[in-house]
RNA sequence: GCGCGCUUAGCUCAGUGGAAGAGCACUUCCUUCACACGGAAGGGGUCGCAGGUUCAAGUCCUGCAGCGCGCACCA
C-alpha cells in the first residue's frame, strides 16, 4: 500500500477479494468442526426465483445475512450459510412460454407439447438460472456455494414426492372438486393466499326476474330484484335465494322465477347466508361461478351450470348468443339484453374488492374443478412455537399476524395446470372392479396405514411391515398407495401415490397414466431448511445445522413459506426449522411507491454496484433500514456509503503515510488524554453494536459505526492526534539543522509519537473488524494493507479478516492499566468544547477560515504545553498564548469552561454590535436553561421523589448554566460603549 | 367490519420516561501536507390533534384524524 490512491476504488479490490475467499474455501461449513466450543450457525437463504434479477429487496435480505453470516464466524461459530434458487412454476414458466412465442418458434406451448416444452425450459434454466447467484456474489454474499440447491434437483425432487406420499397416505392430501381461484390468464388454480384484494370502482347492476305461475308462465306483474357486480353470471343462475326469516319473502319461498336470457326456470330458496339487510335481501345464486354461491348450491342440490371456461371466456352453456366473448364483453351484452327485455331496473356506482391473481394481476374467476389439496400437518405445535416465544418474531408483531392465520387454516390447494414443476406423483387406471389385485394392494396398504398410526401414537410396528424407513424423519418405507377414485358401471378408477422411480415405471407398464398437474412452487420450498440438508438421511449437515439460527424474509411470505416451513419442520424433523425469523421492510422509492417493474422504479443493483462499489450499496441501504419497517429508497443513500468507505480508505491511508511498523505495545504513561478519550470511545460503540446486533437493530449498528468513526475518531482524534504526530517526527522541518544529534526532548517526542501511532493502530484494526459484517471488502483490502493481519494466527485474521475475533468492550483490568477513566475523557472533552467556541468565532466575526490567528489562553488549573498544542491545532491558530495573569483589553471575546478562558484578542477588528447580539442571544439561553432547571428544583415533589443520580445531574446543570449566564454577563459588561 | 403499522427539521428517518438527534438539502467560510466522495461554523422542530397517568411524556394510557398494510363469502 505505499502509493494508495487518494479514492478508494472499488472495482478491482472487490473481485480480488472475493476471488481469494473463494479458493481459500473460507465460505465453506464443515459439520466435522462443530463442537461445544464452536457452535454452528446456520441460515438457509430465502430462494430467489431462477428466472430473477437481482432487485433492492434481494440486496437488503441479502445484505442482513451476509452480515448476520461474517459477525457469526468473528465470534468464532461454524458458520453454513445455505445458498440456492426455487423453481417459481408461473413465472418461469410464463417467461419461457413469452420467449419462445415472442422468437416466432411457437404460438402456444401446446406446439411443442410437454415433454419439448420442458426440454426448452431447462435449456432456458441452464442459460439463464445462474444470473442472480452471480449478482449475489457481486454483494459480497458468503454463502457455502459448494451446498447451492435448487428445488428440482433430482435429489430435491424426491423429496417433495416423498413428502407428499406421506401426507396423501395419511390422508391430509386428497383430491376433490371443489370451488378454487382460476387465474384465467395463467389458466390455472392458485391458493388463496394468491389472490390478492383490490379495491375496484364498479357498478351494482339491478335485475328484474319474473316470477312464474302455477302453470309456469312468466308474470308481468309480479318480480324479484336481484343486484349483481357481475352481470354476465346471470347466465349460469340456478336459484335466487333470501333469507329464511326475511318475512317480505317467505311466502315466496319454494315458487319458480324465470331466468332471464336463458329463459329457465329456476327456484326461490330460502338460505342463512343471505343477509337481508342488503339491497333488497334478494341473491341470484350461481353455483358454478361464486364461492358462496357454491356453498349455498350444495346445500339446495343444485345444479352447477358452467357459464366461464377455463380461458376466461363463456361457454355454449352460456347460449349462442354469448358464448367465445369474454368475460367483459358478455358483462355489457347482458346488460344491454336485460335492459333491450326491460328487466334492467338501475345501475349504481359500487366500489368494492375483487380478487386479482397475485401473478398475472387478471380478475380471479371463482372455478369448479378437480385439484389437490391439502390440510396442514402439524398445526398445533407450527402455532406453539411461535405464541410462547420457542420460536422469536423480528419485529414481534408479526408473531400476532402468523397466529391468526394459524388459527384459521383453509386446506391448501396444491395443484396447478402447469408443466414446469414437481408433478403429482399419482397414476390413475381404470380397472374392471372384479380385479382382485387391486383389492390385495389396497388392502396391504390399509394395514400399513394403521400401523403407522399405531406407531406414531407410540405402539410398536411390526417385523413384517417396517415402517419407518428412518423414524427421525417418520416417512414409512412403503413408497406406493392406493385408493379407489371412483367407481362406474363395472370399472374402478384407482389411483395410487408413489415416489419410486421403480414403482412409477411398473405403473405405466400397466397401463396407469400420471396424474397431469404439478405442485404448487411453495410445495416444494416449504421443505427447504431440511431438504437442502440431505433429508431423509440424517446427515452430518442435518446434524450439525438444524434448527437453523435465523431465517431472513419479508413479511409478503409469512404465510406462503415462512408458517409452512414451520409445519414441514415439525412434521419431518420434529422440530422447528428456525429459531429466529427476522422480517425486513418493504424497498420503495423515494414517492413511497413499491418497487416494479411496470414503474420502472427499481434501481439496478449491479449499476449501483458498479458505480458505487458493493460496500457503499450494503451500508447505504442497511443504514436507512430500520427493523421492520419499509425503506424508501434514494440513491443519495448509497453515495453516502461510498462516501464513508472513502473516508475510512483515507484514514487508513493518513496512518500509513506516518510510517513506521504497526505498532501493537501502548505505553501507558505516554498517553494523552485524547488518546484516553478515543479508546473510551471505541469501548463505547463496541458495546453499542454488540446492543444493537443482540437485537437486529442493523440501522442502530451502522449509525453506532458511523458516528464513531466519522465524528468521533476523524473528526476530533485524528486531527487532535497531529499534534503528537507532527512535533515527534525524525524528519520535521521545523527542527533545527543539527538536531540529528541524541536531544532528550526530540526523543520523548519520538515516543509519545510512536504510542499515538500505537493507539491509531488499536482503534483502526479494531474498527475495521467492527466494520467487517458491513463493508467486507474495504476491510480485507485494509486489512492486509495496512498489515494487520500479520502476526495473527491463520484462523484469527492472519488469513482473512473474515476470521478475525470479533472486538470485546475494553475489560476492566484493561482500563485500569490505560487509565482510562473518567476524568481523562473529561478533559478532552472540555477542550473540544473550548475549540468549538473558538471556532465560532470565526464565524461571528467575519474571519475567514484559513486566517492565522492569535488566541489567548487563561487555564483554570494546570494546562500541559501538549494539551496547549492540540487545542492550537484544533482551532487552526497560528499560536496560543498562555497568559495566567491576563487582562483581556475591553470587547475581547471569549470563551470559558472547566479548562479556563480563551480569549481572541482582535483589538479593533470586532464589530462590538455583533458581538454584543451574539453574547445576548446567548445570555437569553442560559436564562431560559436556568429557568428551568431551577423551576424544576425548586419543586418539593421534584426534589423528594427523584432519583438522587438525576437530582444531582440537575442540581450540577444549573450549577453549570448559572456558571455560563455570569460569564457571559461579565463579558457584556466588557464591550466598548 | 376486525387487526397492525406510521405521523418528530424543507426531504428521508433514528429516538427503549429524566437537557429534542442523524444524513441529505440550505447559508457562510476554507483547496491548511488523509480525504472537496473533504474540513469548519450556522440557520431550521408548540415531536398529527385532544384528553389522561407521572415530580417529569416525543416516549406510557384513552379517544380522534390522516396515510399505509394485512385479514374478511355482503351479492
Amino acid at each position: 500500500m505505499s502509493e494508495i490512491p487518494k479514492a478508494y476504488e472499488p472495482q478491482a479490490v472487490e473481485s480480488k477479494w472475493y476471488q481469494y475467499w473463494l479458493e481459500q474455501k473460507c465460505f465453506a461449513a464443515d459439520p466435522a468442526r462443530v463442537s461445544a466450543k464452536r457452535p454452528a450457525y446456520s441460515i438457509v437463504i430465502p430462494p430467489p426465483n431462477v428466472t430473477g434479477m437481482l432487485h433492492m429487496g434481494h440486496v437488503l435480505n441479502n445484505t442482513i445475512q451476509d452480515i448476520l453470516a461474517r459477525k457469526a464466524r468473528m465470534d468464532g461459530k461454524e458458520v453454513l450459510w445455505l445458498p440456492g434458487t426455487d423453481h417459481a412454476g408461473i413465472a418461469t414458466q410464463a417467461v419461457v412460454e413469452k420467449t419462445l412465442i415472442k422468437q416466432g418458434q411457437i404460438r402456444h406451448r401446446d406446439d411443442l407439447g410437454r415433454d419439448k416444452f420442458l426440454e426448452k425450459v431447462w435449456e432456458w434454466k441452464a442459460k439463464h438460472g445462474d444470473i442472480i447467484i452471480e449478482q449475489l456474489k457481486k454483494l459480497g454474499a458468503s454463502c457455502d456455494w459448494g451446498r447451492e440447491r435448487f428445488t428440482m434437483d433430482p435429489e430435491y425432487s424426491k423429496c417433495v414426492q416423498r413428502v407428499f406420499v406421506d401426507l396423501y397416505r395419511k390422508g391430509l392430501i386428497y383430491r376433490g372438486k371443489r370451488m378454487v381461484n382460476w387465474d384465467p390468464s395463467a389458466r390455472t388454480a392458485l391458493s388463496d393466499e394468491e389472490v390478492e384484494m383490490i379495491e375496484t370502482k364498479g357498478h351494482l347492476w339491478h335485475f328484474k326476474y319474473p316470477l312464474l305461475d302455477d302453470q309456469d308462465r312468466p308474470r308481468t306483474d309480479a318480480f324479484v330484484v336481484v343486484a349483481t357486480t357481475r352481470p354476465e353470471t346471470m347466465l349460469g343462475d340456478e336459484a335466487v335465494a333470501v333469507n329464511p326469516r326475511d318475512e317480505r319473502y317467505t311466502h315466496l319461498v319454494g315458487r319458480r322465477i324465470l331466468l332471464p336470457l336463458q329463459n329457465k326456470p329456476i327456484p326461490l330458496i330460502a338460505d342463512d347466508l343471505v343477509d337481508p339487510t342488503f339491497g333488497t335481501g334478494c341473491v341470484k345464486v350461481t353455483p358454478a361461478h361464486d364461492p358462496a354461491d357454491y356453498e349455498m348450491a350444495v346445500r339446495h342440490k343444485l345444479p352447477f351450470t358452467v357459464v366461464i371456461g377455463p380461458d376466461g371466456r363463456m361457454t355454449p352453456e352460456a347460449g349462442a348468443a354469448f358464448a367465445t366473448l369474454t368475460r367483459d364483453q358478455a358483462r355489457k351484452a347482458v346488460v344491454a339484453a336485460m335492459e333491450q327485455a326491460g328487466l334492467l331496473l338501475k345501475i349504481e356506482d359500487y366500489v368494492h374488492n375483487v380478487g386479482h391473481s397475485q401473478r398475472s394481476h387478471v380478475p380471479i374467476e371463482p372455478y369448479l374443478s378437480e385439484q389437490w389439496f391439502l390440510r396442514y400437518p402439524s398445526q398445533a405445535a407450527a402455532r406453539a412455537c411461535v405464541a410462547d416465544g420457542t420460536m422469536q418474531f423480528f419485529p414481534d408483531r408479526w408473531a400476532k399476524v402468523f397466529d391468526h392465520w394459524m388459527g384459521n387454516l383453509r386446506d391448501w390447494c396444491i395443484s396447478r395446470q402447469l408443466w414446469w414443476g414437481h408433478r403429482v406423483p399419482v397414476w390413475t387406471r381404470r380397472v374392471p372392479t372384479t380385479d382382485t389385485t387391486m383389492r390385495m394392494r389396497r388392502d396391504r396398504a390399509r394395514v400399513c396405514a394403521t400401523l403407522v398410526e399405531l406407531a406414531r401414537n407410540g405402539g410398536a410396528a411390526s417385523e413384517e411391515c417396517p415402517l419407518f424407513e428412518d423414524s427421525w424423519s417418520g416417512v414409512e418405507d412403503h413408497r406406493t398407495f392406493w385408493r379407489v377414485r371412483g367407481e362406474s358401471g363395472t370399472d374402478t378408477e384407482w389411483e395410487a401415490a408413489t415416489f419410486s422411480e421403480l414403482e412409477a415405471r411398473a405403473l405405466e407398464a400397466e397401463g396407469w397414466v400420471q396424474d397431469p398437474d404439478v405442485l404448487d412452487t411453495w410445495f416444494s420450498s416449504w421443505l427447504w431448511p431440511f431438504a437442502t440438508m440431505g433429508w431423509p438421511e440424517r446427515t452430518p449437515a442435518l446434524e450439525a445445522f438444524y434448527p437453523t439460527t435465523d431465517l431472513v424474509t419479508g413479511p409478503d411470505i409469512i404465510f406462503f413459506w415462512v408458517a409452512r416451513m414451520i409445519m414441514a419442520g415439525y412434521e419431518y424433523m420434529g422440530d422447528l426449522p428456525f429459531r429466529n425469523v427476522y422480517f425486513t421492510g418493504i424497498i420503495r422509492d423515494k414517492q413511497g411507491r413499491k418497487m416494479s417493474k411496470s414503474l420502472g422504479n427499481s434501481p439496478d443493483p449491479l449499476a449501483l454496484i458498479a458505480r458505487y462499489g458493493a460496500d457503499a450499496l450494503r451500508f447505504g441501504t442497511m443504514r436507512s433500514a430500520p427493523l421492520g419497517q419499509d425503506v424508501l429508497f434514494d440513491e443519495k443513500d448509497v453515495e453516502l456509503g461510498r462516501n464513508f468507505c472513502n473516508k475510512l480508505w483515507n484514514a487508513c491511508r493518513f496512518r500509513q503515510m506516518q510510517g513506521g511498523a504497526i505498532e501493537d505495545e501502548i505505553d501507558p504513561a505516554l498517553l494523552t488524554s485524547d488518546d484516553k478519550w478515543i479508546l473510551r470511545r471505541l469501548d463505547r460503540a463496541i458495546r453499542e453494536i454488540d446492543d444493537a446486533f443482540a437485537g437486529y437493530r442493523f440501522n442502530e449498528a451502522t449509525a453506532t459505526l458511523y458516528r464513531f468513526f466519522w465524528s468521533e475518531y476523524c473528526d476530533w482524534y485524528v486531527e487532535a492526534s497531529k499534534a503528537a504526530l507532527q512535533s515527534g517526527r525524525s524528519d520535521n522541518p521545523s527542527d533545527p539543522p543539527g538536531a540529528r544529534a541524541p536531544d532528550p526532548d526530540a526523543a520523548a517526542a519520538a515516543r509519545r509519537r510512536a504510542n499515538t501511532l500505537a493507539v491509531i493502530d488499536f482503534v483502526l484494526s479494531h474498527t475495521l473488524r467492527l466494520f467487517h459484517p458491513f463493508l467486507p471488502f474495504i476491510t480485507e483490502e485494509l486489512w492486509h494493507g495496512m498489515n494487520y493481519h500479520a502476526d495473527l494466527p491463520i484462523d484469527q485474521g492472519g488469513h482473512t479478516i473474515m476470521d478475525a475475533r470479533w472486538p470485546k468492550p475494553l475489560d476492566p483490568a484493561f482500563c485500569e492499566h490505560y487509565g482510562l477513566d473518567e476524568t481523562a475523557e473529561q478533559v478532552a472533552s472540555a477542550k473540544y468544547e473550548l475549540v468549538g467556541v473558538g471556532r465560532n468565532f470565526r464565524r461571528e466575526f467575519n474571519l475567514a477560515s484559513n486566517r492565522k490567528l492569535q488566541f489567548v489562553l487563561k487555564p483554570a488549573g494546570d494546562l500541559p504545553p501538549a494539551e496547549v498544542e492540540v487545542i492550537r491545532l484544533l482551532l487552526n491558530a497560528e499560536t496560543i498564548e498562555v497568559h495566567r495573569a491576563y487582562t483581556p483589553p475591553k470587547g475581547t471575546p471569549m470563551a470559558a469552561n472547566a479548562l479556563g478562558e480563551l480569549y481572541l484578542p482582535l483589538a479593533g477588528l470586532i464589530d462590538s454590535a455583533a458581538e454584543r447580539a451574539r453574547l445576548e442571544k446567548e445570555l437569553e439561553k442560559a436564562r431560559l436553561e436556568v429557568g428551568k432547571v431551577a423551576a424544576k428544583l425548586g419543586n418539593p415533589q421534584f426534589t423528594q421523589r427523584v432519583p438522587p443520580a438525576v437530582l444531582e445531574e440537575h442540581t450540577k446543570r444549573l450549577a453549570d448554566w448559572q456558571a455560563k449566564e455570569k460569564q457571559i454577563l461579565t463579558s457584556l459588561n466588557n464591550l466598548p460603549e
